[in-house]
DNA sequence: CAATACTTTCAATCATTTTTGAATCTCACA
DNA sequence: TGTGAGATTCAAAAATGATTGAAAGTATTG
């Protein structure tokens, strides 16, 4: 396979990954065609190579940059911005999550914690039905809270491997 | 708060969270309803109190059951189909990780797998960079994915207790 | 400070995904 | 085997989300 052809096919790979997981198709390919990149590349390079506009180049740049996966890089003499990704794996996915955590996580466990005082008798079985429910899942939400936190926090090989020792044959 | 102001909330809030992750807002919607609901409801009770067509929830549940996330009940003596939630949050923590394990991580592994075979001279630095970012991320996520698939594969109360005893002081 | 080089914004457009609902199908029962 | 309650399908419509590109903004240079 040609290393073009190689490249193509995993950014389209990247993307898809990235649009089951929330992240837009185009922001996960711009990260993948910087992460297989060896230089940092401009908005124009990244805007040629993945064929998309100025603005969307520009939008999906700096949504990662938000993300703390690329970071802006001054060549001296140049007047362009260029962009590099974070190339440590590990990294990424710590952003990843720490990200999604903020995002996602946070909110709806503010909302379980609000609904979970729901006026009305205990015994009727649609308000018990519906505070276990509550409970159940602010207990296993809180879990993969604390546990992401741990995932976030600690050195990441450490952890990792820890776990896999425990876990993994 | 009312018990229907708070189902509502809660209704709303699960479909949030589910739109970020790739479960369509709808399918999270009736999986709340359903997850709230003492008893079985009918596809008739859904559309009521979601506010959806037919062929909307239709649809739905039957993602739902094709997930293992619900079941079809029988009432004898009714002709409807009535439908309950898995409520055991573990068991639906389980399947979810199942189901997305099997449609986004092995596709990506796939070409992950068929793209390190890039041709080339391993000396050019695009080469090699290639390469390398591959081989990481082939790393992490057959790590994700050999992770998972331990979770899945045990049982689940027994490997957060020790996760979290582990991990969560 | 004017010209230039580049970046950012955002309303309009385009693409994709969801939803609808009427038509069709299915199957238990008479 | 005919009827009808309910389930399913699917093409069209609506909603949502992504993209464009031209205009406005900002910084750098001579």
């Amino acid at each position: 396979m040609e290393l073009d052809e190689a490249k193509e096919k995993f950014i389209q790979a990247w993307g898809a990954l990235g649009s089951h997981w929330g992240i837009n198709r185009t922001m996960a390919q711009v990260h993948a065609l910087l992460l297989v990149s060896p230089q940092a590349l401009s908005a124009e390079d990244v805007m040629n190579q993945l064929k998309i506009s100025r603005g969307n180049a520009n939008m999906n740049l700096r949504a990662l940059i938000d993300w703390g996966l690329v970071n802006k890089e001054h060549k001296s003499g140049e007047r362009k911005d260029f962009f590099i990704a974070e190339k440590d794996i590990w990294l990424v996915a710590k952003q990843v999550t720490l990200e999604r955590r903020k995002r996602e996580l946070r909110p709806v466990m503010k909302v379980l914690a609000e609904v979970k005082n729901v006026e009305g008798d205990s015994k009727d079985p649609n308000v018990k039905a519906f505070v276990e429910s509550v409970e159940n899942l602010e207990g296993i939400v809180s879990k993969a809270d604390k546990f992401l936190e741990v995932v976030v926090e600690s050195e990441q090989k450490w952890f990792f491997n820890t776990l896999m020792k425990l876990f993994v044959k």
